[in-house]
DNA sequence: TATTGTTATACTCTATAACTATA
DNA sequence: TATAGTTATAGAGTATAACAATA
């Protein structure tokens, strides 16, 4: 006999049992919550992690060829196109013509968009308090750093 | 006047600037690699990484409902229909009516399934210890533990 | 011949809503 | 009315191959 407004407790208690200690699995459920993060800070924007990240690449990096910036963030060459095509009819990126190659095309940040990206720096230092609230100031250092020791570890060749 | 065999050295190499102190994009690439290693594993499998997954949290969680599961692994109704279709094609789950609320499905490994996800147990500690390959033993736990901690503080409410 | 980026196709994952059968 | 799961449709990401222009 059940409580009748209630679910009985434990019908939603899973065991995870050994998923737990499964780093595959806790970074894809930690990559899934930072992707909800993001999409709650960047509400006003209509941006996509992906979207806004090549952004910041550009203007990192102004006059890299497409090719460059797409390998670096794994993005396939197919879906960049479509990517920076959106980026450009937002008048965020400017595609130029490299005269050394002209079949390759490179990458730069309108002023618009370098303004864009510029003021949503408020919006990525909220986020960052956001994710460091959780930690003592030098564990969050210490995910960081164990994060890229993981990155560097299982480099692919490309 | 640059060598005519190589690509310029920095045409390749960008600056990610803060890039490399954001979480939410460390998380991103990181969690792409640990897909890699997953795919690069079961390649004799032709087992997707949520599909496993599920698997294992079935096996530990036999006689669930179908939506508890799901939810639990934030895969979508829709989704999820067609992933244990799949898997009951593939003769490693059983569906059965739940007596309690006939709307109602719950899910159980088959015996073909039970041996599958067992016998996967090799191949799941191989990843684990390539994993472990680039930490020392605590730093392998603390990376552990410092996600469940970011999981855990930014839980969403459903 | 090989490479850069584009186009086209297809498959998966995701999101949404409409539907059914229950409750 | 609400809920569990299904079906259907569409959007995005990914993978693949074919293509045009150029190297």
């Amino acid at each position: 006999m059940n409580l009748p407004l209630r679910d009985t407790p434990d019908e939603d208690t899973l065991d995870f049992g050994d998923l737990n200690a499964s780093l595959g699995f806790l970074l894809r459920v930690a990559q899934l919550q930072a992707f909800d993060s993001f999409y709650a800070a960047f509400d006003a924007t209509q941006m996509k992690p992906g979207e806004f990240t090549v952004l910041r690449l550009i203007g990192l990096n102004p006059g890299r060829r497409q090719g460059v910036i797409a390998k670096a963030l794994r993005i396939k060459p197919a879906h960049m196109t479509k990517l920076i095509q959106r980026m450009v009819d937002a008048g965020y990126v400017e595609r130029e013509a490299t005269p050394e190659d002209r079949r390759s095309v490179t990458l730069s940040l309108t002023r618009d968009g370098q303004r864009f990206v510029d003021h949503q720096q408020t919006t990525l230092k909220n986020l960052e308090i956001k994710d460091r609230s959780g930690f003592a100031p030098e564990e969050f250092d210490q995910i960081l750093t164990l994060l890229k020791r993981y990155i560097a570890g299982n480099k692919r060749d490309d």
